[in-house]
DNA sequence: AAATCGGGGTC
DNA sequence: GACCCAGATTT
């Protein structure tokens, strides 16, 4: 075991070598700090860079973030993703804002409790801004252990997350775990990166057991495999009267508090004829009035875990049926919809239209 | 312990 | 197409 020298040399790449600008980093504020890592989990910093930047501009502080509306902060978050992260980011904020009179808990127990919150955010957040012990371990912690010490135990399985977990602990510097923690993320983004990293000119290479082995591309291991599911949503856009129908997702399925059209699901690819459209609005929706029916093929949107094919059949109502005003149901103008949370897949269709539009 | 939850980048 | 990303929550 090589933890004395793992730590220093990486500290001393950090002093040295480490040149990453992120607009959180160094960042001391509970409130800046949370926002940053629950906007990262799971995501580049690439990506979640401008969501941090239009957030702490919109709202300054937590308190703010808690007076805000759902629809305005789910508006922000929209195209991130993972959007229970934003649901969780708002009832913590309210919680902070209630419980805590604003101020952001400086224990890590109390930290963990927060929802949104787990172990690697909790984590974060006690050693920046409380310079409190607590090792972070995400992807980057999983890789550069795996390939520095050489361990093949897969970093899913409850035997390697133990493992890991000791180890990380081990390793940080206490004295400053905060330096130590943010050395080790940006080390693993910049050097130790997942494909073609720096072994060459690794400040670490002489210590690393997989570049001694030549095994750093077979680090770290992972023993389960996702399968990708094939869905069909046909998307019907109604229009009557100036307005369109949307809807609020409410069901435990992707998307979860975004917008929608008036959806079909199918096992397998749908055929939108004229024959089956008068069908389905006559069966499902009573309509027998309708007119200037146009299908569209949707661009497929690829998700980590599905991947959505589908169409948008653009249909005009002679008036508002009954059936489709719901709880969580609305007939909206075009200007309304602007400020709603879409989901990628059906904002991708209307800039396409928007984008044809404009050519005539 | 396993399944879910997005969207974008890299190879 | 497969894998990964400053993971957390639910089942």
């Amino acid at each position: 075991m090589n933890g004395k020298k793992f730590t220093q040399f990486l500290l001393e790449w950090n002093k040295a070598l480490n040149n990453r600008p992120m607009p959180w980093k160094g960042e001391k504020d509970p409130y800046k700090v949370w926002l940053s890592e629950v906007i990262l989990q799971q995501t580049r910093v690439e990506q979640g860079w401008a969501y941090y930047e239009k957030f702490v501009k919109q709202y300054k502080d937590i308190k703010a973030l808690a007076k805000a509306s759902d629809e305005a902060v789910f508006k922000l978050w929209e195209g991130l993703g993972y959007y229970s992260r934003c649901k969780n980011l708002l009832f913590t904020a309210r919680t902070v804002a209630e419980k805590y009179n604003g101020v952001f808990p400086a224990s890590y127990e109390e930290i963990v409790q927060l929802k949104g919150i787990g172990p690697y955010t909790a984590s974060a957040i006690a050693s920046f801004c409380f310079n409190l012990p607590y090792a972070v371990i995400d992807g980057n912690v999983f890789r550069i252990l795996a390939r520095v010490f050489g361990i093949d135990t897969p970093i899913d399985s409850t035997a390697g997350k133990k493992q890991f977990k000791e180890l990380a602990e081990q390793l940080l510097d206490r004295e400053q775990p905060g330096i130590y923690n943010q050395a080790i993320m940006d080390f693993g983004a910049t050097v130790c990166k997942p494909a073609l990293p720096l072994c060459s000119s690794c400040h670490l290479n002489s210590i690393c057991a997989a570049f001694k082995n030549a095994t750093v591309s077979n680090l770290p291991v992972k023993e389960k495999t996702l399968q990708k599911k094939l869905r069909w949503f046909s998307y019907f856009i109604f229009h009557a009267n100036d307005t369109t129908f949307i809807h609020k997702r409410t069901a435990k399925d992707i998307w979860q508090n975004l917008f929608e059209f008036y959806l079909v699901e199918s096992d397998a690819a749908p055929s939108w004829t004229d024959d089956k459209v008068e069908t389905l609005l006559a069966t499902r929706l009573g309509i027998k009035q309708f007119s200037n029916v146009t299908v569209i093929t949707a661009l497929p949107q690829q998700l980590t875990h599905q991947t959505i094919k589908g169409y948008f059949i653009s249909i005009n109502l002679a008036e508002v049926p009954q059936v489709l005003s719901g709880a969580n149901d609305r007939w909206v103008t075009t200007e309304q919809m602007k400020n709603l949370p879409f989901p990628g897949f059906i904002n991708q269709h209307l800039q396409n239209k928007n984008i044809q539009a404009s050519l005539f």
